[in-house]
DNA sequence: GGCGAATAAGGAACCGCTCCCACAAACAGA
DNA sequence: TCTGTTTGTGGGAGCGGTTCCTTATTCGCC
């Protein structure tokens, strides 16, 4: 099955390619018969124009690329969902690259986006790139690329790009704070990955409520869970195991609150009679099992949303000055923050 | 920052543009100092060849398609992930649309694919496409499309494509098993979306299953879920209420179960004590919240990586006789499936 | 020393589309 | 009637690559 080209279409139509080509874009002056004709061919042929000939000539492309570190964190498959209805309601085509939080990859991911010539890029960084070298690295990619940008979710401070991020530090202080103002007076945190500026920013929103509050962070009571399920669970148990647990928790992700059940479940201490907690973002299916756990919520698909949203705006005006949109996560308190008396 | 074409690193290079070409691919003569020298200039002009460019040229391209009914699904989004690091680690670029189980937009989806001129397509279709003139619209965009297709999932039995597919008959037949032989003999089922051909063969496993076992289906105990959410927990919840429950159900995906338990804990029954049941499929979380429920399980990672292998086996050997990979689940038992006596 | 094959490199056509420009016809307005 | 503008159309260059074809060396071997 040959592909129809333009100029079958023309010919069929018996015009030239350029009045076909005006037929597509409808520009230019074309009478209405001849619209009608070269339509009805077009129709018959069941012809649709090669996106990769018309972005070539055109020297500008209709894809828009994304870029995430875990593909299947239902975080990030919610910012997917976000990011891909809007991309396509505005007629634009996704290139989807996953990094799997490595730098290399990430590499990868924004060469190929080059290589592509994506028209503008949504990208949430592997890390913080707080090294000199590789920042150096992916600030010359992302230069290289020469078209609009839109930091999701990580910023990176010393980058100029629009970007759509959260009050991270806002939300983990008003978390902390609805701890102690149920009456926790040791509070624990389950810290995250600490090379990431969020993960920083939660832990100092943390850190600044105990303080506000005249309460002391004990050391032993951080545990630095990496945003990860498994180094959260370990270090956690260990603490149990130790038996130096603080009345309450917050917690910085919802891998590491995944980490933090599954160890206080299997040390058989109840939720909030042993420990209470709060999150930083949920874990899906609370409601089905029936076991509503506070935490800070976001509205993440409009998160991926807003992003594609400032990109467009982007586009038809380059000249703008930069956009920040920030996010605050609000408190959603279902009762694992309580304290529970008698303990 | 004007973007360096082939014939900048030519001209510097003091070579031909053909010569460029043949470094960059490898390909024909070239002497080993003049590949240094070109390679050194690509190097220090940070060049990299337009994907856009070289597929129009070589009227083949680069890029392989993914259409998924829901991007944020946790199932699609494990899917995602496999043919993501597949496609990736095989140097292809992914282009992702989401169709949202909309046949306007499957259709959508299948336009854009061929407007980027795809090598390949690993396609999750909307629907069964059991209507005859939808079917043939879909047959005609794929069958326009002029490349390899690799059906996953949803199969369409009329469509001659590779596909990767799951025995759903054997699996629900083996969790209607599972709750027989536990004892019970009231058995009902979460029907799923009866519509698609993955729906009616659960239900079908699961009256198999019960018919060969001696064990009568009552109308009754069969819930017409949809695969959704809130339909099946209004159903679920209705039969709760009409003191008409079976002792176990057979429940027909995630998202039933999540409708399924969410009605089930609302109702402050318990499970397995006042109710038993198996799920195809399980929801993220379980461990988690220490509530370990049977079900069936199969990797869904290695199922998008096996459709995205197959899709390059076929680029490899486009004469090959079709492949159907049918992957079998196994049955995980946790205790949901128990009958407790005394009820 | 001569000749065919292997090696090396450039020129030009082409992929399918856009867009500028030239040109023709129709349609004013003075 | 003669310009000048609007309307309608086709031709051709160009987008950034690949690839075929041609030409120029070099090399091995009889």
């Amino acid at each position: 099955m040959k592909t129809v080209t333009i100029f079958d279409i023309a010919q069929e139509a018996g015009v030239g390619k350029s009045t076909v080509s005006r037929v597509i874009n409808g520009t230019g002056y074309v009478a209405t018969e001849t619209v009608d004709r070269v339509k009805r061919v077009m129709e018959r042929y069941n012809y649709h124009p090669s996106a990769v000939a018309r972005n070539l000539s055109k020297q500008e492309s209709d894809t828009i690329g994304l870029i995430l570190p875990e593909v299947n964190n239902p975080f990030f498959a919610d910012i997917l969902k976000g990011v891909s209805q809007m991309v396509d309601k505005c007629g634009y085509t996704l290139i989807l690259c996953g990094s799997d939080n490595d730098t290399e990859k990430d590499f990868r991911a924004l060469r190929a986006m080059h290589s592509q010539r994506v028209k503008g890029l949504i990208y949430v960084p592997a890390c913080d790139y707080a090294e000199e070298e590789t920042f150096r690295q992916m600030e010359g990619l992302l230069c290289q690329l020469g078209c609009p940008v839109v930091l999701l979710d990580r910023p990176i401070p010393k980058l100029n790009y629009d970007c759509v991020l959260t009050d991270n530090f806002s939300g983990a202080y008003a978390a902390t704070e609805e701890l102690i103002r149920a009456g926790h007076t040791e509070i624990g945190v389950v810290a995250g990955n600490m090379e990431l500026f969020i993960g920083r920013e939660r832990y100092e929103g943390y850190c600044k409520a105990m303080e506000q509050n005249g309460l002391k962070v004990h050391p032993e009571h951080i545990i630095y869970g990496q945003f990860d399920k498994q180094i959260t669970y370990e270090k956690v148990k260990t603490l149990i195991q130790s038996g130096r647990m603080p009345t309450a928790f917050f917690v910085s992700n919802n891998l590491s609150e995944v980490g933090f059940l599954t160890a206080v479940h299997e040390m058989g201490l109840r939720i909030p009679e042993d420990v209470a907690f709060v999150s930083f973002d949920s874990i899906p299916g609370q409601d089905v099992f029936n076991m509503p756990y506070s935490c800070l919520e976001r509205e993440v698909l409009r998160l991926g949303e807003q992003a594609a949203q400032l990109l467009f705006r982007r586009f038809d005006a380059p000249d703008r000055p930069l956009e920040k949109i920030v996010i605050l996560p609000h408190v959603c308190l279902r009762g694992s923050e309580r304290l529970v008396a008698g303990r």
